[in-house]
DNA sequence: TAGATTGTTAATCGATTAACAATC
DNA sequence: TAGATTGTTAATCGATTAACAATC
């Protein structure tokens, strides 16, 4: 029942993610118990789907009055293997690393950056919310007494194969990608998530399907006297 | 047959990396035919999905001989309703902006980034890869000429609310978002895509079940001194 | 024709939704 | 007890895999 790899890919992110929102909820409102209804409408899933996935970890609720939150909490950090910071490591640019930072917060999620790497000669010794920017090569010299078993790969493409096999090396063998590459090429038994930010934009495209003609409505295109590069065609 | 909007959503998302590989194939390579076979190998999918996806778009291949590169190429294209080198328009610090450029550059994927926009005034006239970063309320003054349809967004979470409404006012309905929210908060109608980062990074955690403790073995935990924190709980 | 590879159908697998009995 | 909400089972939906006939 408590095993997080008997449990559906999808659900186990959606459990993460209940993992953020307790986490959240626990700063702010207090100790009120909270609904599978609630968390339902907060995050934009079903309320079945709520009770679903909890299901899956190791958490009872009481029927008609919910869940406690911080047990609930508790329980989703023990699932997922998470500790109270848990601790992860970024490679990119100090620009990179800086503005990562600032769109996502680490402690406010819970997590914990331990180590920064950069490809950048330039980056080494610069220091990022205060941590200190090392060079890529010391991913070798990791102290795995840290306990990072994740990293954050947002370095320029061609220091990515590097950078795999110095993580693989000292004892990470799950990242998160962020530099699209086209053929995911990673050590043996590394376990590698993607996201593809051309890939998905690329993706949307096909959802919008380009509402109105520019200048509003077909006839009239050629009012505006701009090109609409190959947008027509269907 | 050849409706995106028919065709399962992974395998959109499949079509456009397609896209991008066949690009890259094209441009590398030059005409030989390609098997449904060398697709799937180098992008680690199985090769009867790459023709059960290739099923849903306006292409017939030739039994015994593949695919024709530049045909499907633009048939992957009209099938997403890309335009050659497809505008999106991108909103974050100059700082992001310029780091996201280094790890995607958009010409390499046949995209093109026809607008950037900061929130922060000191961002604002500030040139990355030679397009001018004006602030976020000028979205309200796009052009909908350029034919952006799609944007994505990587600004600080403050922010967003903000963002969102301007792109949608913008006729811009459908956004990558980098920026993890906790409850997502969109306008009505608003197709919007969430790559999660932290979510992501906790849910690799449930993976890699921290293989040995820390310095090697139970019973040896303590040799080392380090605390690890809350990692031995299981 | 023979060999290779496509396109499609059927079978399996997995995830979500709906319904409802159990229970606080 | 009555009301509310959980946890679980059955039904549906969607995606992937396997098999194979069609065809270049």
């Amino acid at each position: 029942m408590s095993d997080p790899t008997s449990a559906p890919e999808a659900t186990v992110l959606r459990l993460s993610r209940y993992h953020c929102f307790m986490g959240e909820l626990l700063t702010s409102a207090g100790t009120e118990r909270v609904r599978s209804r609630q968390i339902a409408e907060q995050l934009g899933v079903s309320e079945e789907t709520v009770r679903r996935d909890l299901s899956y970890i190791d958490m009872e609720g009481r029927p008609g009055a919910g869940y406690d939150p911080a047990a609930l909490y508790e329980a989703l950090e023990a699932f997922l293997g998470l500790s109270a910071h848990y601790p992860f490591v970024a490679i990119g640019s100090r620009e990179m690393l800086e503005s990562l930072a600032v769109i996502f917060p680490a402690e406010v999620f819970g997590l914990r950056p331990i180590a920064y790497y950069s490809a950048l000669a330039d980056d080494v010794g610069a220091t990022v919310r205060g941590l200190e920017v090392r060079h890529l090569s010391e991913i070798a010299l990791l102290d795995p007494c840290h306990g990072a078993t994740v990293a954050l790969v947002a370095c320029a493409p061609e220091s990515v194969p590097e950078t795999l096999e110095l993580l693989d090396g000292a004892g990470i063998h799950a990242v998160l990608m962020l530099t699209p590459m086209l053929r995911p090429k990673h050590p043996e038994g590394m376990d590698v998530t993607y996201f593809r930010i051309p890939c998905a934009l690329k993706s949307l495209a096909s959802k919008v399907r380009r509402p109105e003609t520019c200048c509003g409505g077909a006839g009239e295109a050629a009012a505006c006297g701009c090109s609409n590069a190959g947008g027509g065609s269907e």
